[in-house]
DNA sequence: ACGTTCATGACAAAGATTGTCACTATTATC
DNA sequence: GATAATAGTGACAATCTTTGTCATGAACGT
């Protein structure tokens, strides 16, 4: 084998096992110990960042940076991936320590001139937006860190205003529309439950021994059939849609498969709901003014009349 | 030089120069020109996709894949840029050709075992959600491209329930809550206008010869100075939230800057609101209920009192 | 027909690489 | 404190690679 090739491999090998000595990488690569040595220096020079440690146990090791082997990307995928890991800076938090933006520049002053310059040009014509929130939530790490080994956290949560203490066991976290969200085993409720991150005020791993549950097989792939038990008996929806109800409805996005669209844009809403959500479907409904017109269910109807007569009220 | 350090510096060269001819680069490196077609033959082994033509205006040629050269990344940063990319599947349309698929497969195979275990364990307990939406958007890359070649464009837009054909100019395209959106210059109203782009039906580049203007300096960044103009008078709201009411309002984005929050959680909206969209703020506070009280202005209670009759009426 | 360009082969000189050996230094472990 | 494991350095000759030069051919546009 050439050295050139060798060295390329011996790249990817190092990066593969963290730690090593130089006999055995020389045996693997059917060189002597010298020749290995020299590589090793060589590759230190371009730019690898490797460490030594002498006597029993030592051994070379690569330090937490870790080089990317060469990788074909085409111009398209590279473009993707630089827009991709740009949005990321809407994020006022990550779970991971904000590296991302050096990870960016990085692979940008790697690029070839050209794909550089087409970058260049679409930097400020593409964006993944993401709403900036205030709030931010410190604890993502931990949360996400307790998620992988399955541990149990003592959180302080913000709940209507109050703060509380409970145990809880993460099955992830995730981003929705600016928003960190952590759907978790709330021990106090013996449910899963869905916290937003930034109204945990701290987190820590919990020394009082509470027995974590069995989760691996949950995870955001899968979490809403465990949520699904709560559901109380579903009731029939079925409301009318002008165009625009239908427009305002598209927006809404739990209601997910219950919108149907006819062909002149207007539609309607049919679908079996939790009757426990009354409350909050009258409250939308009204929000959709003369844009809908509910049809079923007649308790629905009344709870809308309801807040319509309690709204009058207050205003006059 | 060593070989090794000119074949990864010639590796970076011929990703910059797409074209070049086997002289140009053995005067450039200085070896004579059989070494370098030695050299770039052995690149050719080692994965660089070239391409050569002989004959005048012949010469060697990277073909679209790029090898991007060797970066340290850390393993956060590759776990960050990881999932980065990963959240892009949530969209249905993008406007890079759906490669970022690949790009990610590629990324993911040439991780170091131990960082794909950690990204294993870690797939399905993060996640950048993005709404998926039924509607695709098949025009992005035209726009994008119209965008940046400063081009008009004419398109077929799907505006209240009809079509109609209209001149555009992007000034770029943006991705918000699972839509994509496409500010641009409307030379039909002469304004600035966002258009949504599932909406538009067929775009093509302008033959009739529609002047494009100089937008060179409006970009995603600045786009909002060119908004502002249509703006009517302004007038000041107030209304008080319950602690309710503030986290529901916490959701809606474009109030932004109005929301204020007490210490007790809840918090009042106050500031100019333009009042042309009166009746939209009707609809917004009829739908946050007992949550809201407006005080002011005077005519957007009389607005909402509108809105009440006419939705008793209906149910009546 | 000519010039440009890639492509390939041969070969000797120059240069780089390699293995071996001898030696030093550090440090954990017994 | 001895021992073994480990990295690190220097020297040197044998060997292998690399390099430049030259010759030759083939494709192709002008």
């Amino acid at each position: 084998m050439s050295k050139s090739k060798r060295l390329l491999e011996l790249m990817m090998t190092v990066n593969r096992k963290r730690k090593f000595t130089v006999k055995e990488l020389a045996q693997e690569f059917g060189v002597s110990t010298r020749t290995m040595l020299r590589d090793l220096q060589e590759l230190s020079e371009l730019g690898v960042p490797l460490y030594s440690e002498v006597g029993p146990h030592g051994g070379y090791q690569v330090l937490k940076e870790r080089i990317l082997p060469p990788i074909a990307f085409t111009e398209e995928e590279a473009v993707a991936m630089f827009f991709a890991v740009h949005a990321l800076r809407h994020y006022s938090s990550l779970p991971f320590e904000s590296e991302s933006v050096s990870a960016l520049e990085k692979f940008y002053l790697h690029m070839s001139g050209d794909v550089r310059d087409r970058i260049d040009q679409m930097k400020n014509r593409v964006d993944f937006v993401t709403p900036t929130r205030q709030r931010e939530s410190p604890h993502l790490p931990i949360l996400l860190e307790a998620a992988v080994r399955q541990k149990v956290l003592l959180i302080e949560y913000e709940s209507k205003g109050e703060g509380a203490c409970r145990h809880i066991q993460p099955i992830g976290i995730y981003a929705n529309n600016g928003l960190w969200f952590c759907p978790a085993y709330c021990f106090l409720r013996r449910q899963f439950r869905v916290f937003r991150c930034d109204r945990i005020h701290s987190a820590a791993y919990d020394e009082g021994g509470t027995a974590p549950l069995d989760l691996r097989h949950v995870h955001l792939g899968n979490k809403e059939s465990c949520f699904r038990t709560e559901e109380g008996p579903s009731i029939r929806l079925y409301a009318e849609l002008s165009r625009q109800g239908v427009q305002m409805c598209e927006a809404a996005l739990w209601l997910g498969s219950h919108l149907h669209i006819r062909e002149d844009g207007s539609g309607w809403l049919e679908g079996p709901v939790p009757g426990s959500d009354l409350a909050f479907y009258a409250r939308f409904f009204v929000g959709l003014g003369n844009e809908a017109t509910v049809k079923e269910p007649p308790e629905l109807i009344d709870s809308m009349k309801r807040l319509f007569a309690e709204l009058m009220a207050k205003y006059e």
